[in-house]
This record gives C-alpha cells, sequence and structure tokens, in this order.
DNA sequence: GAGCACTGC
C-alpha cells in the first residue's frame, strides 16, 4: 500500500486548491504529513470497499454515526418506519460509496413527504411484505412512478443481495420499472437519481432501445420501456437478473405491456421469489386484480385541481366547426388561461388553425374591448421538434394594459393526451373522436379510422386541464351520448393490431401454445392464424407450428418478420450492405418532407433519387446520398433542408441501420454487396426483397389502366400517387397497403413472376391460384421445364 | 394525384 497518498491526507489538500484559497495552484505539496483533518463526517475508506458497507467508514473519534444505515433491516420485511428512518438518516444506504445524503436530497425529501403514495407508505409495505403481486391504482399527481420503485429499493435492498451472473459478474438483483415511452423513461429515471442522492446511469438508470444508462456492477433501479424487457426476456425467459418488476402505466395497454403481462403472471408462479407491482391510473382495478388471481389493491389519490365539464344540449352535426366555435366562445367570454383542443390528425389541425387565427383576428379588430390576442400553435408528431416547441411558448401579451387577456389555443392530437404535457391549459376542448389503428385479419390490413374515444381517454383529457389550476372541460357531445355511447376504455391495442411480430416473440418468449395463452383479452382465433400463417410462409415456423432456426434469427431482429426475413436472406444475394439500408430506411418516418407551400420544389428534389424500378430503389438512393454529402452534423442539416429530406427521420435511419448491422454480425451473417456496375446490382436487391415480400403483391388489372388487384385477397388497388416508379409493370411487390380515400399500395418495386414461383414456390403454387395470375405462372412452369436445358447450354 | 393517431424493439 502506498504511504505517500493516505485518503485522509488527500481530502484536504484538494478542498483547499478547489476553494481557490491556495496562494498559486504550482505550490509544492506541502512537506510531510498534513496536520489533523478537521471534524468531518465519517469518510468512506475505498481499500475498504469489499467490505460490508457499516465497516467501510474509516473511524474517527469525531464520527458518531458509523453504524450501517440498514442494521436490522431484513429484507422483504423492512416496514414503513424503518424504511423513513433510514431516509431520514445521515448516510445514504443506496450510493456505491456510502456517504452522507446531500443538502438537494433533504430539499427534495421534504417535497416527497407531500406526494399522496408517502402518506401510505405502511400500507404499501404490508402488502408487500405479504404478497408476490400486487395491483395499485393512482392517478396523476399521486407520486407513484417516482416513489413506488423506491420503496421497493428500500425493501429488497438489492445493492446487499448481488448475485454473479452468466459472465460471472457480481451484480445487484435488479428492480425493473417499465414505461411506455422513452421519454418517461429517461426522465423519471433521471428524476429518481436525484430524489436517491446517486448518479444517474450508475445506480439508477435507464434502458431505451439505442440507449443504455445503466451498470452491471452497481444500477439496482432500472427504468427501461416495456418492449425493452419483452427483448430481454426472449434471451432470459424467467427474468433472473430481476428481484421484483414494476409495471407502470398498465392502463394503457400497449402490446408490449400485454404479454408482459402474460409472460409474468407465468414467470412469477416459476419464481416465488419475484415480486410484481402492476401499476394503473384508471379504476378498472378489479380486471387486474382478477387477472393476478386476486391480488390485493393499493389505491392512491392523485393530486390535480377540480375540472367542471359542460355537454351540448344536442348533437353536433359537424364537430370541426363546433371546436372552433367553441374555442372563439371560451375566448370571448372566459378568464384568462389557455386553450387545448383534440382533434384527429394533421390536415384537420392545419386546417383548424388557419380558420381559429382567421375568426380570433376578426374577433379582436372588430372589438379590441372584447378580445385579446389570440396565438394559436398546432401540435402533432411529424412536426418537425423546433415547432413541437412552440407549445411551450407563453401566451400573447394584452394588446393594451389592463385590456382583455392574450390567450394561447394549442390544436392537438392524442399526443397530447399522454405523451405531452403542457403547463397553464384551463380549458380543453374534446369533440370526443381520435384516429386509432384497426386491423382486418379478412383482408390483412391495419388502417386508421376517425372513431370516438372512450371514457377513460376523454377523463384523461378533462384532465389536462386541471393541472396547474381549477379548469374547465367542454365535451362537444350530450351527456347522453357519454352515459351510452361511450365505451369505458378503449380496445387494447392487442385487439386493434396484426399480430405477425408478436407471434414470432411470443415463440421466441418459450410461448408453446398461442392460443390458450393466458391473455388478459385475447385476440381474435383469426388474428392469430393470419400471423401463424404468414410465419409459416415466411419459414420462421414449421408445418407443427415450431419455430425454425432462421426464425429464431427472425425474432432477434427489431423489425417486422418480412423484413427480417429479406435482411437474412440477404448475403445468398450478394446485397446484404444494400437490404440493410433498405430496411433500415422503411423502419423510419417517411423521409421526404413535402410542404403544401413548396410542393413542386419538394416533387422536383424528390426525383433526383429517383429509381424508375421502384421505391425501395428511390429510399436506397436517398441514404446513399445523404452518406455520400453529409461527412458531418453541421453539413447535413443544410443539406437535408436544400434537398427536402427529414434529417431527424435519416438519422434516425442510421442508427437503426448500425442496431441491424450489428445483430447480423452476432449471427455470423455476411456483410456483402454486388459491384455496382454488375448488372444484377439491382436485381440482386430486388430479388432480396421479393423472398421477404412475396405475399405482399399485386398484379395489373387486364382492363384498367394502371388498377393493380392483390394476389391472395383479390382487393383492387390503386399505386400510391407519390410512387417513384415510372411504368406500370406486370407485377409489382409493395410495403404497405394503407386504406384511405381509396385503397393504395405504397413504396412499391416491380418484380418478375419468375421470381416468385423461384423463392416462394409454395405460396406460388398454380394449384392455389385463379384466373390470370393462374395462368401467368403454368406458362413460366412449362417453359420451365424446356427452360432449364437451355440454362445449360448457356453454362 | 395523396397524407402520417400514437408508441415501441
Amino acid at each position: 500500500m502506498s504511504t505517500t497518498e493516505t485518503p485522509s491526507s488527500d481530502r484536504p489538500s484538494k478542498r483547499t486548491k478547489m476553494d481557490g484559497s491556495s496562494s498559486s495552484s504550482s505550490a509544492p505539496p506541502p512537506p510531510g504529513p498534513p496536520p489533523g483533518p478537521p471534524p468531518q463526517p465519517p469518510k468512506e475508506n475505498p481499500y475498504l470497499s469489499h467490505l460490508p458497507v457499516e465497516q467501510r467508514f474509516t473511524s474517527s473519534s469525531n464520527s458518531t454515526s458509523t453504524s450501517d444505515p440498514l442494521a436490522g433491516l431484513i429484507p422483504r420485511k423492512v416496514t414503513g418506519k424503518q424504511a423513513r428512518a433510514v431516509m431520514e438518516g445521515d448516510i445514504n444506504p443506496f450510493s456505491s460509496t456510502p456517504k452522507p445524503f446531500s443538502q438537494k436530497y433533504r430539499d427534495i425529501l421534504a417535497k416527497r413527504k407531500d406526494l399522496p403514495v408517502y402518506a401510505q407508505m405502511d400500507e404499501f409495505y404490508e402488502k408487500f411484505n405479504s404478497n408476490q403481486i400486487m395491483v395499485m391504482i393512482g392517478e396523476t399527481g399521486s407520486g407513484k412512478t417516482t416513489q413506488i420503485p423506491q420503496f421497493v429499493a428500500y425493501s429488497d435492498l438489492p445493492h446487499t443481495t448481488k448475485q454473479k451472473g452468466p459472465d460471472g459478474i457480481l451484480a445487484p438483483r435488479m428492480i425493473a420499472c417499465t414505461q411506455p415511452r422513452r421519454v418517461a423513461a429517461m426522465s423519471v429515471a433521471k428524476r429518481v437519481a436525484d430524489e436517491m442522492d446517486v448518479s444517474l446511469g450508475k445506480e439508477v438508470g435507464y434502458t431505451i432501445r439505442f440507449e443504455d444508462a445503466t451498470e452491471r456492477r452497481t444500477t439496482f433501479l432500472k427504468y427501461m420501456t416495456d418492449g425493452m424487457l419483452l427483448r430481454e426476456a426472449m434471451n432470459d425467459h424467467n427474468l433472473e437478473r430481476y428481484s421484483a418488476i414494476i409495471l407502470d402505466e398498465a392502463h394503457e395497454r400497449t402490446l408490449a405491456t400485454d404479454i408482459l403481462m402474460g409472460l409474468l403472471k407465468e414467470v412469477v408462479a416459476r419464481r416465488p421469489d419475484l415480486k410484481l407491482i402492476v401499476m394503473s391510473a384508471t379504476l378498472d382495478a378489479l380486471k387486474f386484480q382478477k387477472y393476478f388471481n386476486n391480488a390485493p389493491l393499493l389505491k392512491v389519490p392523485g393530486r390535480t385541481f377540480p375540472v367542471e365539464t359542460f355537454y351540448t344540449p344536442e348533437p353536433e352535426p359537424d364537430y370541426l366547426e363546433a371546436a372552433i366555435r367553441t374555442v372563439l366562445m371560451i375566448h370571448q367570454a372566459e378568464d384568462a388561461g389557455d386553450i387545448l383542443v383534440f382533434l384527429t390528425g394533421e390536415e384537420e389541425i392545419e386546417d383548424a388553425c388557419k380558420k381559429i387565427k382567421a375568426e380570433a383576428d376578426e374577433l379582436a379588430n372588430t372589438n379590441p374591448d372584447l378580445c385579446g390576442p389570440l396565438k394559436v400553435v398546432p401540435l402533432y408528431s411529424s412536426l418537425p421538434p423546433a415547432q413541437q416547441q412552440r407549445i411551450f411558448e407563453p401566451a400573447p401579451a394584452p394588446l393594451t394594459e389592463g385590456g382583455p387577456p392574450g390567450r394561447k389555443v394549442v390544436v392537438s392530437t392524442n399526443i397530447a393526451e399522454t405523451s405531452l404535457t403542457i403547463d397553464g391549459i384551463v380549458y380543453v376542448v374534446d369533440p370526443g373522436f381520435s384516429k386509432q389503428k384497426v386491423y382486418n385479419p379478412r383482408i390483412r390490413v391495419e388502417s386508421l379510422l376517425v372513431s370516438p374515444i372512450s371514457k377513460a381517454s376523454a377523463q384523461q383529457r378533462a384532465g389536462r386541464a386541471g393541472r396547474t389550476r381549477p379548469g374547465k372541460c367542454f365535451r362537444l357531445y350530450t351527456e347522453k351520448d357519454w352515459a351510452n355511447e361511450l365505451i369505458e376504455q378503449s380496445y387494447p391495442e392487442i385487439l386493434r393490431s396484426n399480430l405477425a411480430n408478436t407471434v414470432l416473440e411470443l415463440k421466441k418468449l418459450g410461448i408453446d401454445n398461442l392460443v390458450t395463452f393466458d391473455y388478459m383479452d385475447p385476440p381474435a382465433p383469426e388474428t392469430i392464424m393470419r400471423a401463424l400463417e404468414l410465419l409459416n410462409y415466411l419459414a420462421a415456423f414449421d408445418d407443427d407450428g415450431n419455430l425454425t432456426p432462421l426464425g429464431e434469427i427472425m425474432a432477434e431482429f427489431p423489425l417486422d418478420p418480412q423484413l427480417a426475413k429479406m435482411l437474412i436472406v440477404s448475403p445468398e444475394f450478394k446485397c446484404s450492405n444494400e437490404i440493410l439500408t433498405i430496411a433500415a430506411m422503411l423502419s423510419v418516418p417517411n423521409v421526404f418532407v413535402r410542404p403544401n407551400s413548396q410542393r413542386q420544389q419538394a416533387d422536383a428534389a424528390k426525383a433526383e433519387f429517383s429509381h424508375p424500378d421502384g421505391d425501395h430503389l428511390t429510399l436506397l438512393n436517398v441514404y446513399h446520398a445523404y452518406k455520400t454529402n453529409c461527412p458531418d452534423a453541421s453539413t447535413a442539416s443544410q443539406w437535408c433542408w436544400q434537398n427536402y429530406l427529414s434529417h431527424r427521420a435519416l438519422m434516425q435511419a442510421d442508427n437503426v441501420r448500425n442496431q441491424l448491422q450489428r445483430t447480423m454480425e452476432r449471427f455470423d451473417l455476411d456483410l456483402c454487396s454486388t459491384p455496382f456496375e454488375d448488372k444484377r446490382y439491382y436485381i440482386n436487391i430486388r430479388q432480396a426483397i421479393a423472398c421477404g415480400f412475396f405475399m405482399q403483391v399485386a398484379h395489373k388489372e387486364g382492363g384498367t389502366k394502371g388498377g393493380y388487384t392483390t394476389i391472395k385477397d383479390n382487393q383492387v388497388v390503386s399505386p400510391h400517387p407519390s410512387s417513384s416508379l415510372d411504368h406500370t409493370p406486370e407485377f409489382v411487390l409493395y410495403h404497405e397497403f394503407v386504406l384511405t380515400t381509396r385503397n393504395y399500395i405504397r413504396t412499391i418495386t416491380e418484380v418478375r413472376p419468375e421470381w416468385l414461383l423461384e423463392f416462394a414456390p409454395a405460396y406460388y403454387n398454380p394449384n392455389n391460384m385463379e384466373g390470370e395470375v393462374k395462368r401467368i405462372m403454368q406458362g413460366i412452369l412449362a417453359k420451365k421445364g424446356v427452360g432449364s436445358s437451355s440454362k445449360k447450354k448457356r453454362v
């Protein structure tokens, strides 16, 4: 051990320097041992970090509390009284190197004590200690998301019960808390790290796609997206790294949460040591309790301001017009306070913003004594972040001092219902509609439909008016309709989605029977059948419904099965570099920007990248141009702007591509390209795509010009007008079927019927086909019989 | 000749 620099001599000298009180930073170190250290709190001795907490402190005659702050606490027998004593004690037992609590910690603790959930700590520990599963209901402002995981930490004491993982590393058994959204996982983790007086990414961390802010040896509390925990479960069916799992926002019923609930119900039965807490905001607790074997309920009140609700006396024939009228009415008649209006989509919102602005300006001009200035701000997810930020700008000031107040109106999609919170909203206008995803298994199409919202949604919307002070909510439907027409809860996502991906994941999670799996809400059998059928055609499942080796690998890619398949086969076509790009570009939002005022310029810019054989190749061109022309971030944003491309989406594509490439490497899948000069360069790429998407092909109708019919379901479809395909080939492969004003196929590429027969012979067996396609396929097969000899001749 | 509700891996 070194004798020149002991921990005790190091600290005082450092302190002098930091204070700036030393005359010169280049002053030589004081000769010999420094004078004895001044009285200070117990110090941790870094050479003793292998010892239990209480022995790690350097004994000093002045220090009074050298005992373990956790002395007497038995994991999972901890009481509220004990936990409070530690929280209010001197030493932070959770920091990796124990140290006294900071002043900041004490300030935050004082505020935490005001949270409704804090008052129920004793009740929480009673239920937590004696039950494996519990259900918690806490409305907005109860503090459940930040406090409950901490309460669990005080009971599990995860840092004192480390275990060796398969890699031999000694790590704490973690507490996981899942969130449906990335931003929530990040921001809550940050907040809780502050509350516990530890560093983010060390003791308390978060894991979201593309970002892992945790440390294997030290992290014991981890916030994560629900999808991320599901990914982890695919390779660790018992979730052995966790001692407790908290599913937050379970009422949102995301696909990932629903699958996790079914899975955890099984895991909990296999692992009696695993605790599960399901947290929800709604009153539908009974359903959760019943599902989880009558688990006990802890109910915590919320903390929001009252919101007064108004209904229209008669049904409104035109909700858009009614919404605009209501905004102007509020503006003229109500006290100061901002307005939030819920509409269904981008076009509707932009339209409403224009109309509100025009009418409000006129009102302010003709009647300046009655109406202040109005600032109208649109909000939807595809809006660039800078414009989204406008919702946080303050309301305009009155035009004249003491005149009628200025007001801000935010016209938003559902994004303001859960994902984004705007402070200062006092009035909410709720027409009662939103766009919702629906899945039709019969024609295998997901589409968006404007539908009435649920009561739970309506309550959530109203609640947005009461975040900072009492508010008002104007519902543009009658009270009778509220009572009789609105359903209690929105249908969970699992009932509204194509489940191809989910079924693959479930198999990979070790679920044998997908039909008898204990779903909280079982999807339609037909939806599962459609998924099984697709996965069987893609050779991910064998005929007995078991995962094939190919299926095992497909499940590891964060992609739809079709995309995963084309990526995995791409090395066989010598084009995996290119397919990686295409898969990434298809996984991010549209890269083409088309402002209403500059459509022609935008279309011209897009034409520069167009590939005549199809949109997939156009996407490849865009990515190549982006990488070639944008060596660094500063030039990238300008180049994207000039070319009417979304920089955000392209950066995201780059991220996704890197992640996919790492997965390819993990499975030793070759990264290769056909030389660009080779005439097979594009053919190889199109063939690889066909291997994944042979089930999404349309055939040109004999009669109508430019019209197509899908092969399996005989749906009449039109190529989407945005397509770069410059001709109408006999067969086109499409990435998406979109149901709007008409049936469109979007992102399309020409394919040859010969390829379809070669790469998907079972699917294109003429015996299963009808009409013209059947004849074409028969013709090719007949020719092939002859053709095989001519091929030999050529070789 | 049209649209992208919202998330997530």
